[in-house]
RNA sequence: GCGCCCGUAGCUCAGCGGAUAGAGCAGGGGACUUCUAAUCCCAAGGCCGCAGGUUCGAAUCCUGCCGGGCGCACCA
């Protein structure tokens, strides 16, 4: 058996294995060679760095390979170490070593997932709907990524701060104000509040497009609201404040955490942007170009292969998107303290950030160890493969699709599970319709496009949210019939193929959560957790926890423990529920 | 025109330098006297868009095509 102190808590299973190869590489190989140490269909484990080795020695693979094993100090962690094929080192790690690192993992509150070692304060950036406006699909993978992003990286001990870059500035408020005003107060209040923001939007421009004396009002009413006019002001604040409450309730709906204090509208960077320009003039950043003040990031051409401008201020003198990006970004580096900024922003407008952030390199406002990341997502396209439009009447109210999960899977729980009472019923309803539509997002790569598929997102057979919620539920059973907790097991038994396996799997969380902590795929994770689940299914059904005798029974006790633990952290990282039953 | 993303089973997607390319759904066959069958097990299903190249080895890297999406100065 291996040294107990080195399967310490977050103990990492291919770590153990690649610091054991890593001396007998170097010693073959004369210098320091990565064993590229991971999981294989033939083996627990597979090595295949002698393939690569061998070349550089001009020399047979397997013999490299075995001479590899030769010198590894292995025998104490693994069963079987062979080479095969061309030259792979195939590991299967022995069932003590196996067993210590399930009971070390059983007793870790973290699960194998150990603490940041250098926390950063972090800045997501998500979600992002726009006032007056009302949430659609397309406002959906922002606010999903980026929560479970804030939520990863808060558990790993980051200091994450939640920024909803709140669209609640620019012209289009000269008509929405208007036509507040055309409604009166109390009226546009009952109607924000009511969720119809679509209708309030959709009528306001209506009048702009068709009524030239509203037009003008509107663009007296954006000069006023731009001169700091109090009148003015409290029509938008009231505007901005129903919205926000409505967006609340949205989130609330979506289990997102998200609160009132995460609102960072693009207006409360208004007394930032004059500074902000000032400097990039002083640093000799700033060019004029037909009036408008301009700085040229390096590298970046347009339609016409002359540099492409980032407009931070347009001839009229007004402040676009730019200033405020970077306004934001000087914000959060220099008075935040953030060493990570985060956006979760469509793929499409990756250009642009690209030059925000060169743009704010160059003014000193990003130096490392700072450094901004835009993780970008697909777009939402419709059946015909083209991007969904919102304007075209083409886009689809986000709390529709909420509603329309949340009633099926209510009427699925009663089918499925008289036992339920209504409230409890409704409660399930609400889990596992939020949990399907996160998870169809979160579960496939986000660089990719993404055809709006309804059928799809409320889908709750195979590899969906439900599968795992229900893979929980049946622990959270055991455990209730069982009438008592996991004990503190002296030993586990893994000679079922089928409890080995699920061990295997429970060890390589920390693995799995590392890499999502840096790549923020989060498709990763729930790759690992069906697997997890998969594998408890098919552990449950061949062996028997309860009617088990002894030793056995309180080994699979701490197995369906520490499942239902990892099940639990890993659908919470993803904002997803986990109900006692289903 | 330039740039970015993407073409993998009928459908939705993993895999992104390693062995016989994997899941889910749909369709086929089995398994409920036994801890929730929202489950499990079995079989079937593929010129990995096309063509070259690099490599002992390519779905994966490079080049060129073909096809789809998006972006390219005062909108956010």
């Amino acid at each position: 058996m291996a040294d107990p102190s080195e399967i310490g808590v977050g103990m990492d299973l291919e770590k153990l294995l690649a610091d054991r190869l890593a001396p007998a590489f170097a010693r073959v190989a004369g210098a320091p060679v990565d064993p590229v140490v991971r999981r294989s269909a033939r083996a627990d484990f597979q090595s295949d760095a002698a393939l690569a080795l061998a070349r550089r020695l001009g020399r047979p693979p397997r013999a490299v390979a075995a001479e590899v094993l030769a010198h590894a100090d292995l025998a104490d962690v693994c069963r079987v170490t062979e080479v095969s094929g061309p030259g792979f080192v195939n590991l299967t790690v022995a069932d003590d070593t196996l067993a210590e690192l399930v009971l070390a993992l059983a007793t870790d509150p973290r699960l194998g997932v150990p603490v940041a070692a250098e926390p950063e304060t972090v800045v997501v950036d998500y979600s992002a709907p726009n006032v007056a406006k009302e949430m659609h699909v397309g406002h959906l993978r922002s606010t999903v990524i980026g929560d479970a992003a804030a939520r990863l990286l808060e558990w790993l001990g980051h200091r994450v701060l939640r920024a909803n870059h709140l669209g609640d500035w620019g012209t289009p408020f000269g008509m929405l104000i208007e036509h507040l005003v055309d409604l009166g107060g109390a009226e546009a209040a009952r109607t924000l509040s009511m969720g119809d923001l679509d209708s309030f939007y959709q009528a306001a421009r209506g009048k702009f497009d068709a009524d030239e004396a509203f037009r003008e009002r509107s663009r007296r009413r954006v000069v006023a609201l731009q001169g700091g006019d109090e009148a003015t002001l409290r029509l938008w604040r009231l505007l901005v404040r129903q919205s926000e409450r409505y967006f609340l309730t949205v989130y609330d709906l979506l289990d997102v955490t998200l609160t009132e204090r995460d609102f960072h509208g693009e207006s409360s960077y208004n007394d930032l942007l004059g500074p902000v320009v000032e400097d990039l003039d002083r640093l000799g950043l700033l060019r004029d170009s037909d009036g408008a003040s301009c700085v040229f990031p390096p590298g970046q051409v347009g339609r016409d292969g002359e540099p492409l401008p980032l407009i931070v201020r347009k001839s009229d003198g007004g402040y676009g998107y730019p200033a405020t990006d970077l306004a934001a970004i000087r914000h959060r580096t220099g008075t935040l303290g953030a060493t990570r900024l985060l956006y979760v922003v469509g793929l499409p407008q990756r250009r642009h950030f690209d030059m925000v952030y060169a743009a704010a390199a160059q003014a000193g406002w990003l130096a490392a160890p700072a450094r901004a990341e835009h993780v970008g997502f697909g777009s939402i396209l419709g059946a015909d493969g083209r991007m969904l439009r919102s304007r075209a009447g083409g886009s689809v109210k986000l709390v529709g699709l909420l509603e329309e999960a949340i009633a099926r899977a209510t009427a699925l729980a009663r089918q499925r599970n008289p036992e339920l009472g209504e409230a409890e019923a409704a409660e399930v309803g609400r889990a596992v319709g939020i949990g399907a539509i996160k998870y169809a997002d979160l579960s496939s790569d986000r660089h990719k496009d993404y055809v709006l598929d309804w059928e799809r997102m409320l889908s709750l057979d195979g590899d969906t949210a439900p599968y795992l919620q229900y893979a929980y539920a049946r622990i959270r059973s055991i455990f209730r019939r069982a009438g008592e907790t996991a004990g503190p097991a002296a030993a586990i038994s893994l000679a079922e193929p089928a409890e080995r396996a699920l061990a295997l799997a429970l060890v390589g969380f920390g693995t799995v959560v590392g890499e999502v902590a840096d790549g923020l795929e989060f498709h990763q994770l729930t790759g690992y957790l069906y697997r997890l689940a998969a594998a408890f299914s098919s552990f449950y059904e061949r062996c028997p926890v309860l009617r088990a005798d002894g030793p056995v029974r309180d080994g699979r006790l701490v197995l369906c423990d520490l499942t239902a633990r990892v099940l639990r952290q890993g659908l919470y990282v993803l904002g997803i529920r986990t109900p006692d039953r289903l």
